[in-house]
DNA sequence: ATGGTAGGGCACCTA
């Protein structure tokens, strides 16, 4: 089994690169972040027609999170628990597997925060704080938990170009490498640095200035797997190949696969 | 320290 997560940067813009990508890559999961639609727009009929079911929460201009599944999903839930978020940025429902068992996929599109003494960044710690709340629930409902989606958070300096240049910065702080450390806590290990111990390796790159021509990037996406997952997975990498087309988004898909 | 580009939507906001 394959999943993979990607901030799209506007679906409506991407459609293009995201069917080719599901047309060579054959996920089973899909999970989108930054859809920049609302639901009535969403491309269900194109994407049933690639083989995928879709589950999403969007809305005008800003953020927005999707699946697309080769399965349908089950108990899907389209709202942060216990927090009353009009941003669109939480969804997740129940995958089958092969065993009979099932296992709960969550896909995030986690605040920017902006800079540290932004009323945005109180906001993005009050989202995380729930976000770890809701995936001791979820961990305790099911032991095959995979969450992934855009984090807005380098784990650690290894996921940093310059780590030097960002410092104490939004992505990079001490502060938001504790809270993704606490997530984390609770029973949830990142896959791709599970097979990867190398640096220079990112998933994000500005569109300002050098950008991806010099690799200036953060990795910031991440597939997070419960202890479960993690002993059934057999692989996670990053795929660079859609950032290399014209009119990319400046994200690039993440892939986990596992003996499922 | 600042600004650079992109998307949405049409003046800026978010990233």
């Amino acid at each position: 089994m394959k999943i993979a997560s990607w901030n799209v940067n506007s679906l409506r813009v991407r459609l293009d690169h995201l069917s080719d990508w599901l047309n060579d890559n054959q996920p089973d999961l899909m999970c989108l972040q930054e859809l920049k639609m609302p639901d009535q727009d969403f491309p269900s009929e194109a994407l049933l027609e690639l083989g995928y079911h879709s589950v999403f929460t969007g809305q005008k201009t800003y953020n927005g999170v999707a699946i697309l599944s080769k399965q349908p999903l089950d108990n899907v839930v389209t709202d942060m628990p216990d927090m009353d978020d009009p941003m669109r940025r939480y969804i997740a429902g129940d995958y089958p597997l092969a065993s009979g068992q099932s296992m709960r996929i969550v896909n995030v599109y986690v605040p920017n925060g902006q800079a540290l003494d932004s009323d945005k960044f109180i906001y993005k710690r009050e989202w995380f704080s729930k976000l770890r709340a809701a995936m001791r629930e979820t961990l305790q409902d099911n032991p095959n938990v995979v969450l992934v989606g855009d984090f807005n958070i380098t784990p650690a300096d290894i996921d940093v170009h310059d780590p030097k240049r960002w410092a104490g910065k939004i992505h990079c702080s001490d502060i938001e490498r504790l809270m993704l450390q606490k997530l984390m806590s609770e029973g949830l290990f990142d896959t791709y640095r599970h097979f990867n111990t190398d640096g220079d390796h990112f998933s994000w790159w500005d569109y300002r200035g050098a950008g991806y021509r010099a690799n200036e990037g953060l990795r910031i996406d991440l597939i997070l797997s419960s202890s479960a997952m993690l002993n059934a997975a057999t692989g996670s990498h990053i795929d660079e190949a859609p950032r290399k087309l014209e009119r990319p988004s400046d994200h690039t898909p993440v892939v986990a696969e596992y003996s499922l």
